[in-house]
DNA sequence: TTGTATGCGTTATCAT
DNA sequence: ATGATAACGCATACAA
């Protein structure tokens, strides 16, 4: 009904003339309307308080009439400063990664930050590039388990700062870290297992470029010296490569299987009860990281579990300290705690 | 070893004198020490055919020796683009949304499109809010599932252009849509569940602002009629909340659960497990989504599998089109396959 | 308290 | 082919 009410109803007639390319209502054109100037705009939409209150009011009230929103573009130009925080990290679909997202989030949220997201898909390769990337059209950037070798990461240390690293030490790099002992957890879980009989043990292996992969097999092989025999099978971090490595595994004869992480780790579970090889009775599983579904899996899933919505929440303090000027507080290295679930249980002979 | 090459490498010498305040090296520094323009700079940073190849090369290479890098905010600003789109997924934890994520990035990146990438948390208030925030800071908008009111979502729709809808329709507003047609999800599922001789179904609702949750409950409604009593349960889209629901769902005396998405079903199936119920044999278990988990799950769950990384791929096909000024393709709508794995079978009775 | 003028870093238009 | 110069939209130091 009120579409076609005047008859020559175009915008020409209305306000300004022709429409610029950019944005459809800018700062002046509130100014012009309201009959300032645009400082005084910016200053009423900036709550600043040397305004007087009638006409912040009056100014506001055009504002919203004209519909104008701020160019968040200009403002992060003039200001020097965008708002967001970019997080690299090396699969999205790891729901590891997500909670450290989800804390990282909620705790930059409240300063006022949004997160630029970038997924580097386990490539080492493309990693730093996005982290470059993002880092551009962001404050800052939180580099989250890097696979890249430490020495790139070194020489373009200066082109991502300022930055804090998650779940990863690098050498030559006195970026604020956030980390998680994983050997300490490692270490547990050869307790457990030696605890409860085993004497073949396989470790399904991550990504070659994960250090944390690393850490672990290493970790695991310095263990078993003289306790257990070690195997190590080339696996990868998602559930298909667990899935896949996990007859692997069996080959070896090993009567517990860790896993890279708890995905690798449910994988092969997976594959067990697939073809019928029952968890724990014939073979125990362990992961890494305790994401939310090990919980609720048949059977429940024994796993190192890290604090994962900590590790994010410790990152933004870091990160949000060093973008207020101030000095970051030191380094924080959490201890993971091994859930003992239901995937564990005594050897077999 | 070539570490301390030259003696008084310091870069007092080399270049300007005081830095500023915004960026470390701006395209003026380049130009003045390749003593050409800014303009010349900027011509061959975007490789502007337009500049003599020695010159392009001396420039590139002044550049790289001072480490200048261009400020995308200033050339989001300039080009009146910033090479962004965002993202807004109502819980980043479903890995369902995750896939579609991946989907979208892998088709925006081949464009040259980053993602900005926002969690409504299931909060249909902050939902408009984020989405409105980020897409100040993007060229484009993909609002999967949302769940505000249809009202808000039109009245607000001029605000957030241009954007699709994935997951969604919504009344009186025309952005390009990606849809799934759950309904005949429902039916399959049904159909199946009648076969198999179940007569009381129960199904694990989820949040009551989701608008799949109310088709898939009103198609199941519709479909029960005559055929089977259904038990509606509240319960929500996460695994705890179908961890928690199922016993609420037994109590119905359901033979049959179905659950709002792959998260809720497994989470019932989790406690079913817990407490003794055998799945399929006492009582089946149905989801929605075919999240790569449940191929993996013992029993493997059987779902309603919907193509998710097609709804990005699709989504972006529609968000670029429009981006190019060009009309976007015509609205999707994917057909979702009943995927029949371990956990439903034979009613008891 | 409000307005003027300039800067933020780049791109693009217009000369040359 | 290259160089001034004006946008781009906003914030802010300074002036009034």
């Amino acid at each position: 009904m009120d579409e076609a009410a005047g008859p020559v109803a175009g915008p020409a007639e209305t306000g300004a003339g022709q429409r610029r390319r950019g944005q459809t209502v800018t700062i002046r054109d509130v100014a012009r309307a309201a009959g300032v100037s645009p400082a005084t705009v910016s200053r009423v939409m900036n709550n600043r308080e040397t305004v007087a209150p009638d006409l912040a009011r009056r100014v506001q009230q055009t504002a919203a009439s004209l519909g104008y929103r701020p160019s968040a573009v200009a403002q992060g130009l003039a200001r020097g400063r965008t708002g967001l925080v970019a997080i690299t990290v090396p699969d999205l679909g790891n729901p590891m990664f997500q909670s450290v997202l989800r804390g990282l989030s909620r705790a930059a949220g409240r300063d006022g930050y949004r997160l630029l997201v970038t997924d580097s898909h386990e490539l080492p390769l493309e990693e730093l590039v996005l982290a470059q990337e993002s880092r551009l059209r962001a404050d800052g950037l939180v580099l989250c388990s890097p696979r890249s070798h430490d020495r790139e990461l070194a020489e373009l240390a200066h082109t991502i700062e300022p930055f804090v690293l998650v779940n990863r030490n690098v050498e030559g790099v006195d970026a604020p870290t956030v980390a998680v002992d994983y050997a300490s957890g490692v270490r547990a879980v050869c307790a457990h297992l030696g605890w409860l009989g085993h004497s073949r043990v396989a470790y399904l292996e991550g990504p070659r470029a994960s250090v944390p992969n690393r850490e672990r097999r290493e970790t695991l092989e310095a263990a078993a010296e003289g306790r257990f025999a070690l195997h190590v099978v080339e696996c990868g971090s998602m559930l298909e490569d667990g899935f896949e490595a996990a007859d692997r595994a069996l080959a070896t004869g090993a009567t517990a299987i860790v896993g890279y992480n708890d995905l690798v780790a449910l994988g092969a579970q997976g594959k067990l009860d697939e073809i019928g090889v029952r968890v724990p009775d014939q073979v125990s599983v362990v992961g890494f990281d305790d994401i939310p579904l090990s919980r609720y899996t048949a059977p429940r899933l024994t796993t190192v579990a890290v604090p994962q919505e900590d590790l994010g929440r410790e990152a933004w303090q870091r990160l949000g300290a060093m973008l207020r000027g101030e000095a970051p507080p030191a380094d924080v290295c959490f201890t993971p705690r091994l859930e003992v679930r239901q995937s564990t249980g005594p050897a077999l002979r």
